[in-house]
DNA sequence: AATGAATGAGTGTTCATTCAT
DNA sequence: CATGAATGAACACTCATTCAT
C-alpha cells in the first residue's frame, strides 16, 4: 500500500470512529429506536448520505457498537481463570484485580455498556436474543471460576445459581455505578463486591 | 350504581384486561416498538378501533401493563422489613420466605417482568427513566433491610452497594430464572439464594 | 355471505378500480418512473397510506394494470385460428374482423395499451423481460395463423418472419393510431392492414 | 490548432467514446433508470468524478448514444428515394438492398437500436415524445418511398398507414431480430421482408 | 359498543452531482 | 486531469390514531 493510501485508509477509520461515537452517544440518550439517522450526522458534523458510505445500515451501526462487548465482558473472567489453574494462592487479591478490570472497562465503554445492558433487548426481538446469548455466555465462563473456588473450599451451592448470581451482579452493579457518575469510589466498589461475592460463594 | 350500570362496569373491566392480557403476550414476544395495535386486536379477537375505546393510545397499554410492578417487588421486602421491626429471631427463614415470595410472583408476573426488566429501558427515554427509577426504589427498599440485618451483626460494607447486589441479584436471577422455564427447582433456587445473600452481606 | 359484507366486498372492489384508473391515467402521462404514488392518491381523492391497503407496493398496481393484456391479445388470434379450422372459406372477412377486434381492445384499452407497448421495456429490466415474453406469446399464436393461411394457398416465406411482421405490425400501427387520436377511421385503418398483410403474406 | 492540442483533443475524444461504449452496455443491461453512473464508470475502469468531465449528466450520455439514431435510420430510405428519382427500373432489387442496409446497421448498433425501441419510451415523457418524434419523422421519409413505389403501380392504400406498416415492421422486426441473436440469417430475413413489404404494398 | 377504512406525518435509504485534494 | 468522499433532496412505505357507519 503507498504512503497515500495508508493515509486515506487512516482517515477513513478515524471518520468511521466518528461516527460510532456519534452514534454511541444519540443511541445513549435517545435509545435506537427514536435515534434518526440525521440526529447522528448532524453530531458527527456531516451529511445523511455520507454515513452511508461508511455503513449500509443504521443496524450496521449498532452491531458494531456492541461487537466486541461479548469479548471484553468475558476476557477479564478468562485471565482470572488462568490464573487460578496456575496459582494456589487465596484468591482474594485476584479477585479484586478481577473487579477492578471491570470498574476500568466500564468506564472506558460506559455508554456502550448503558446501551448493552438497559437498552438492547428493547429494540427488537433479534436484539433481545443477542444480548441474552452474550449474557448466558458470559454466565458460563463465569461459572467455571465459581467451580474453580470451590476447589480451595468445599461448597455445596448450585454453581450455575451462584455464577447467574455474580454475572446479575456485575453487570448490575456496574451499569447502576456509571449511571450514579461513577460513585461510590472505584475502591470502596470493588472491596465491597469481591467481600460480598467472595463471602457469598466460599464460606461455608 | 344500579345493578345494571355494575353488570356493564364489569363486563368493561373483563374485556379491559383481555386486551391486556393480549398485549402482554405480543409485547414479550416482538417487543413494544415492533408491536402493531392490529396484532393485539387480532390476539383478542376484536378490532383496532375497538381497543381505541378502552385505552387511549398504545403507551397506555404498556403503562397498565407495567403500573403495579413497582408495588409489586417492593411489597415483599416491605413486609420483610415489618417482620424485622417485630422479632429480633435469627432472620434465614425469613429471607427464605422472601425468596420464595418473589419466585412466586415472577412465575405470576412472568412477562410482565421480562418485559420490564429486559425491554423496558431500550423503548424510549422515557420508559427507560421509569425503569430506572422503579429499580432506584426499589434498591432503597432492599437497602433499608441490609440496615436491619447489620443490627444483628455488625457489619462494615457499604449499605448501598450491598443493596444494589441484592435487587440486581433478584431482579438479574429471577428473569434468567423464568426466561429458563423455571429451571432449577424453586426451592434449590431460594436456597442457594438465601445462603448466597445472607452470607454475602453478614459474614464479617 | 351477507348482504352487508358483499356490499362491502363491492365497495371495495370499486375503490381499487378507482386507483387502477388513477394510476393508469399517471403512469400513462408521467412515466411508471416517474410517478409518485402521492400522483395516484391525489388523482383518486385520497391519501397515500390508504392505497397500502388495497395494492401492496408501487409495483403491485403495475402488475394488475399489465396482467390481462395479454390475454386479451392474443384472444382474437385464437379466435381466428379457431374460425379457420372449422371454415374453408376465403379468409378475407375473417381477417377483417380480426382487426376489427384489434381496433375495438386497443380503443378501450388505450392507456394500457400505449404503457405496455411504449414503456414497459423502459422500466426495468424484469418488465422488459416480461414484455418482450408477452409480445414472443403472441408471435406464437400468429404464427399458427400464418401456417393455416399457407393451407388455403401455397407460400414459400419463413412462417416465423411473417409472424413477426404481423406481430409488429398490429402493435405498431394500432399503438400509433391511438397516440393519433384514432386517425385515420378504424374502417379504413381495418381494410388497409388486412390487405396489406394478407396480399404480403399469401400471394405468391 | 497545434499538433499537441490536437493530440490532446483526440485522446480526449477516445474517452469519451469509451465512456459511451460503457454507458451502451449498461443501459441496455439494467436500463436507464436503473444504471447508476458508477456502473459505467467502473466499466470504464475510471472514477465518478471523472465521467462529469466529459458530460455534464446522465441523460446527456443517453442523449449522445441516441443521437444519430435518427439519422441513420433515416439514411438508408433517403438514399434509395434518390434511386429512384433517378431509375425506373423495377425496385425490388433497391429494396433488398435497403433491408440488407437495416440489417447492417442494427446489426453495428444493436444495444443503441435495443435501447431505443425497446426501453426509450420508459425513461421519462420528454423521451417518450423524442422516441415517437424520431419514428413520425422515419415514417415520412418511409412514405415518400411509398408515394413514389405508387408510380410504378397503382395502388389505393392509404400511404400513411402502408407508410406505418413499413416502419413497425423494420423497427419490430430487426429489433426482435438482434433479440434472438440474429437468427434467422441475414439473407433469408431481407429477402422475406422485401417479398412481404412489397407485394404487400404494390400489388393490386 | 364494534368495525376497519382512511389519514398523513414520519423515516431509512439512494444516488446524481459537486469539489477539495 | 483524476479521484472518491461529501451532499441532501427525494420517495416508497408504515402505522398509531380517528371516525363514519
Amino acid at each position: 500500500m503507498s504512503s497515500r493510501a495508508k493515509r486515506s485508509e487512516k482517515i477513513k477509520k478515524e471518520k468511521k470512529n466518528l461516527f460510532i461515537i456519534s452514534a454511541l452517544s444519540v443511541f445513549e440518550e435517545k435509545g435506537f429506536n427514536n435515534t434518526r439517522i440525521k440526529d447522528i450526522t448532524k453530531k458527527a458534523g456531516t451529511s445523511v448520505g455520507n454515513l452511508y458510505g461508511y455503513f449500509k445500515s443504521k443496524e450496521e451501526i449498532f452491531d458494531v457498537i456492541i461487537s466486541g462487548i461479548a469479548e471484553l465482558m468475558i476476557s477479564k473472567f478468562r485471565e482470572l481463570f488462568t490464573y487460578f489453574k496456575q496459582n494456589r494462592a487465596p484468591p482474594i487479591s485476584a479477585v479484586k484485580s478481577l473487579f477492578r478490570g471491570y470498574a476500568k472497562i466500564f468506564r472506558t465503554k460506559k455508554e456502550t455498556f448503558l446501551i448493552f445492558f438497559e437498552q438492547m433487548g428493547g429494540i427488537n426481538a433479534t436484539y433481545r436474543t443477542k444480548r441474552n446469548k452474550i449474557i448466558d455466555d458470559f454466565t458460563d465462563e463465569v461459572e467455571k471460576i465459581i467451580v474453580k473456588l470451590s476447589e480451595f473450599e468445599a461448597r455445596d451451592q448450585n454453581s450455575k445459581i451462584s455464577a447467574r448470581v455474580w454475572t446479575s451482579t456485575v453487570l448490575g452493579v456496574f451499569t447502576w455505578w456509571i449511571r450514579n457518575d461513577f460513585e461510590p469510589e472505584e475502591e470502596e466498589l470493588v472491596n465491597n463486591l469481591t467481600d460480598f461475592l467472595v463471602k457469598g460463594t466460599m464460606t461455608k
